[in-house]
DNA sequence: CCTAACTATTACGCATACGAACGAATCTGT
DNA sequence: ACAGATTCGTTCGTATGCGTAATAGTTAGG
């Protein structure tokens, strides 16, 4: 159960230095090939696998609410890398898809987190890796009580 | 090594996913007993070790830039938490250091993190606490090349 | 002494995120 | 069919952080 060890204390603050460093790192790794930060490359990947979806099926995707998406997306639009287009069923929603540059971009930028990835667990085994991807996907349940 | 694992891929976002919905939790879970977010919990945190510290070593210490850090001081000495003063040695550099409403708020701060730690790790056993850890320190210096 | 390096500040523009509130559209219960 | 609740995307104001560049004071090296 890892209770009380005095170290646990800071983990949520090296949960935070890590992100804002490996952030920073992921901008500089992105921006050499393309012009896209982390958010909106997390945008393209889910939108590759979620193409023409909702804007709220986004923005629960890749974690950001709704007026983030907002902003993003119309960035991404003027960028021209996504289109916004309309539901059938639901004329309350709006739809997001990759353009064709959105879908070439997604490309590099898939290739460019394939090998900034392996950067990340350099030193780790299998197993470890598995506790990691096991502590990222509980601790966002374990919090959102 | 765990190379080229296809899971291995999403391994950046998910850790990118963890940190937007913890940071908003961790805010929600302090601003009911303080007023500071994630960004001055840290610095009170980091100034309860190093008192009177230069503001370029609180900079590293909390891994923010130079002049993110003179706004977020700025910020702090606003609301009272802590105080700017001037070396002896060296009088181009400037010192922080805690108030005594800044100390009282740190406890509080302390405490918060300490039950909101103890969430995260919920689920995961010592040795996968090792290597989350292991990991967080890792991953920083792997990509910092 | 002069110059180079360091330290902190300041200002600008930009990207990102949040909460709150709004209008429009839709769904639900009666 | 209609009133009320809910959902969806947007807009607004605010907070935070970055990069860059300019400024100014201080220190240290030659």
């Amino acid at each position: 159960m890892a209770i009380a060890r005095p170290v646990d204390r800071r983990l949520f603050f090296m949960l935070d230095r890590a992100h804002t460093q490996l952030a920073k790192a992921a901008d500089a790794h992105l921006s050499a090939s393309s012009h896209v930060g982390t958010s909106q490359a997390a945008v393209l990947i889910y939108l590759g696998y979620h193409d023409n979806c909702r804007l709220s099926e986004l923005s629960e995707g890749v974690g950001r609410n709704n007026s983030a998406i907002t902003g993003l997306v119309s960035r991404m639009e003027e960028a021209g890398l996504v289109s916004r287009g309309h539901s059938h069923d639901d004329r309350r929603t709006k739809t997001v898809s990759l353009t064709s540059k959105g879908w070439t971009v997604r490309e590099t930028v898939m290739n460019d987190f394939r090998a900034f990835n392996e950067k990340l667990v350099k030193g780790l085994n299998d197993r470890e890796v598995d506790a990691v991807m096991k502590f990222l996907s509980l601790s966002v349940s374990n919090v959102a009580s």
